[in-house]
DNA sequence: AATGAATGAGTCTTCATTCAT
DNA sequence: AATGAATGAAGACTCATTCAT
């Protein structure tokens, strides 16, 4: 039989929206192949144990964030345009894809994910380290490390997002831009 | 026999330690107990179940992070003074003692802490929130809801903090400074 | 893998020998699994608890101990030949199944048989208590409630049984239709 | 200081309350502790084990079974006053002591209750057995073994006490003239 | 004599993983 | 390739008993 790559993503899926409601340690493998319309064994062909499932997932989405964030980038554009384009996908995404950013935030520091799955998701978003390292040349943001600037901003952008899917605040369009301009001002020259 | 105190914060403070360390979910009721040189059912004594333990100690972290945060606190300075006053001693806090900002930090959003004591550990912030609350009054700050500017702050310099403590970057006297400075540039008018 | 039928009634057995020879409350589920040939998880397979488990003996043994009361039953009898028919049947079944008869005397006032397994029970015994509602329309047998009625010859003829079994007295072929003589002529008018 | 003996007879009787509302396995000895206003220690002090202090309370209740079955006993009777007023007082006092009954029932067949206790108790009742002696040598009673007889009464009239206390059943001044009748009338010649 | 905190062996139950079909 | 029954190690929690005060 030829291996059903749809059942992958089923499992892929299913895991991510068990995790998310339950947590991991409330999502017993029985449970996403079950819901996933699969066999506990099934899983085991696809990944060679619940650790490098999750870190599958992680990565996927992390692609999908990155993916996401470049959507429709068009180059030649200020430090300024780059910074509120990427950063104000970003938060889209965070807030229209509410389970995949709680996945990411809940794993970005758990030891389930291997260094080298945080490494790999690291690098798909070379694109928004540039900016800020181009902003610094430029003399438009305040000196300092690249990683730390880049984790300043989405610190307090995700955070927001929390916010927002907790329902405590309502990110529209408006807050959307207040919060990412404030993210730039924070750095600004 | 008399109750021994002591016995209490020996398992808090090994609670504190195995997690951070280990993860919750690596840390049996059993490890503690060991490591506390406590029996098994001494746990069981204080504390009625896992949960109320990690409770307990949620809020007793708050507690103290919100006592390191006064300490010294002088009333009668400017908005702007309080506001680095606070997050300078946060900021500090969060180095200083990790474990206990990593606890804080990974339980946020658990489930595991019950809105009670969630809501009980966000009362010992009311002079944080207050300065905010000055600050649009006196149209220093920009307007808009002030929880969400308190956490927009909160997620940049704990961001940072989480850096630190990794070892990517490293936060000293200067870069503190630069740190909440950037916080405030964010919401400054 | 198929699923091994055989071995859910090994657990069924080996449960009952177990808690016969021990009580339930010196029959861990070790135990049982161990006796059984099966792994601590196969029974957890089958039974949701241990509480399940013992239901589902129970409601088992009931529904033997009523097969073996209606063996060979021919209707058109009267009804004093149905009444000695079904209690001898019954008694024998007590001495040649001891412990089937002393699982279900030890459950039937637990509270660890829920309300459901015992009503099932009881509704398999509905030819044993038309024999006393015909009994007592035919004005044979005294009037009164029937329940009342079953349980006293249940009461009076299980306590023999016990006696039998611990030993203390014999229960052989006259015995047992002495018993059930003066078990009949305790209701007869 | 003196022991005190309410204290002893305050643990008996707690433990009558909870062994009988929760089972014996759902009464650790912390809560009889607890209920009966003493410490655990103290429990310890009184009865060397669990155990232990299940077998005096055992043997208690059979003592004082048997004095209720005594009480206002004349002598000279015929043996069919006799069984009357001895299986009546029994049965009353099943009903107007419901708790004790059922503790008596649940632990006859218990191996909780050691050889000892058990043929102590039933020394206690030698007046009851005596009748039944009496009885067969003056050829009112059937011929058979005494034990199996007492026990054969014993366990028609337990069974309705039963039923009276599940609320299944009204057992009134008529209804136990009947039931002690019914006794009789299975074993009378 | 009275107390009750401390103990840790023992219990039920879960779940990642395997492997025969 | 797909399945899911079987497995057993591991974990949260209980409770009879002890012993220092």
């Amino acid at each position: 039989m030829v291996p059903d790559m749809g059942k992958k993503d089923d499992i892929l899926n299913t895991t991510l929206k068990l995790v998310i409601e339950k947590g991991i340690h409330n999502t017993p493998m029985s449970l996403i192949a079950e819901e996933a319309g699969a066999g506990m064994g099934t899983i085991y062909n696809y990944f060679a144990s619940k650790e490098e499932l999750i870190n599958t997932l992680y990565l996927k989405l992390k692609e999908d964030e990155a993916a996401y964030m470049l959507n429709n980038f068009r180059s030649g554009m200020s430090v300024r345009q780059n910074f509120f384009f990427f950063w104000t996908n970003i938060l889209i995404y965070f807030i229209s894809h509410p389970k995949e950013f709680q996945f990411l935030e809940q794993f970005y520091f758990s030891p389930l994910i291997d260094l080298e799955a945080r490494q790999q998701g690291a690098l798909y978003f070379a694109e928004l380290t540039k900016v800020y390292e181009e902003g610094q040349n430029q003399e438009i943001l305040k000196k300092g490390d690249i990683i730390q600037q880049v984790y300043f901003t989405h610190g307090s952008l995700a955070s927001l997002a929390k916010f927002h899917i907790l329902g405590d605040i309502i990110l529209d369009k408006e807050a959307i831009e207040n919060a990412v301009t404030a993210a730039w001002d924070a750095l600004k020259l």
